[in-house]
DNA sequence: CGCCAGGCCGTGT
DNA sequence: ACACGGCATGGC
């Protein structure tokens, strides 16, 4: 026989793999529209969702979930509304230069914006403030229909612990994109019409198994993924 | 109560 | 390039 140890992308891909046979499909991004989405990106940085749906359904009783909605709604206004949430004096003023570019650049239409180019529109994205990496992917990927992988917190974790990356990702711009070419490269096999849906679920199930047992403090007890940990070992990481 | 959450940004070294 | 603190709130 030929070697059995597997690569890190063939790992993540099994990692896929059990957590699509241990959850199931996960219907992301729960939102009822791309612009609620995309909402939701901004509203849950850093910010537990429970706190962002307490603001979304603020936002939906003053119809402030459209375009037009949060164009005509004042900054102040704005701010109270998404207070549940956090950092509202940082995330308003985002959410409103978001609605900006929209006017300014695609005539407040979500579809023009989305036909830009992958690149181009991710570019674009990382320019506005309160966009990062991932809030930019996330958009792109969930909101605007683009195949790229979404990166966060939780994937760093896994793949720290289970030693997928040398040396372990850091909570920086690099450290992203290397998760993002690991992920981008375990689903590289599969046809090109679904990655996009691959990267959908991927990223929803690194969520779900994240916050269920890679909190900071780990919690591994009963992982879909222990069978993974190269260390063989369980809760002991750092 | 203290810790934490589906990040991002400015500043200092 | 990298570390670190600030940004805010509410759930658990």
């Amino acid at each position: 026989m030929t070697s059995t140890r597997l690569t890190p992308t063939q790992r993540l891909r099994r990692m896929h793999d059990q957590l699509s046979a241990a959850y199931g499909p996960q219907h992301w991004w729960p939102a009822e529209t791309p612009f609620e989405m995309i909402l939701g990106a901004y509203l849950t940085q850093n910010t537990a969702w429970k706190a962002v749906e307490r603001s979304l359904a603020n936002l939906r009783a003053a119809g402030a979930l459209t375009v037009d909605g949060l164009r005509s709604i004042p900054l102040d206004e704005l701010q109270r509304l998404i207070q549940p949430s956090g950092f509202p004096t940082r995330k308003a003023p985002a959410l409103k230069a978001f609605v900006d570019l929209l006017d300014a650049e695609f005539g407040g239409s979500l579809e023009l914006l989305a036909a830009s180019p992958t690149d181009a529109l991710r570019r674009r994205l990382l320019s506005l403030p309160g966009v990062g990496p991932e809030t930019a992917d996330a958009i792109l990927l969930y909101a605007l229909g683009h195949p790229v992988p979404v990166a966060d917190e939780y994937l760093r974790r896994i793949a720290e612990r289970h030693r997928l990356l040398t040396p372990p990702p850091g909570r920086n711009r690099k450290g992203y994109n290397s998760l993002a070419d690991l992920t981008r490269h375990a689903f590289a096999f599969d046809a090109a019409k679904n990655q996009a849906r691959l990267f959908n679920e991927f990223h929803a199930l690194t969520v779900a198994v994240g916050k269920a047992h890679c909190g900071r403090t780990a919690r591994c007890a009963n992982c879909p993924l222990a069978g993974d940990l190269s260390t063989g070992g369980l809760t002991r990481y750092d």
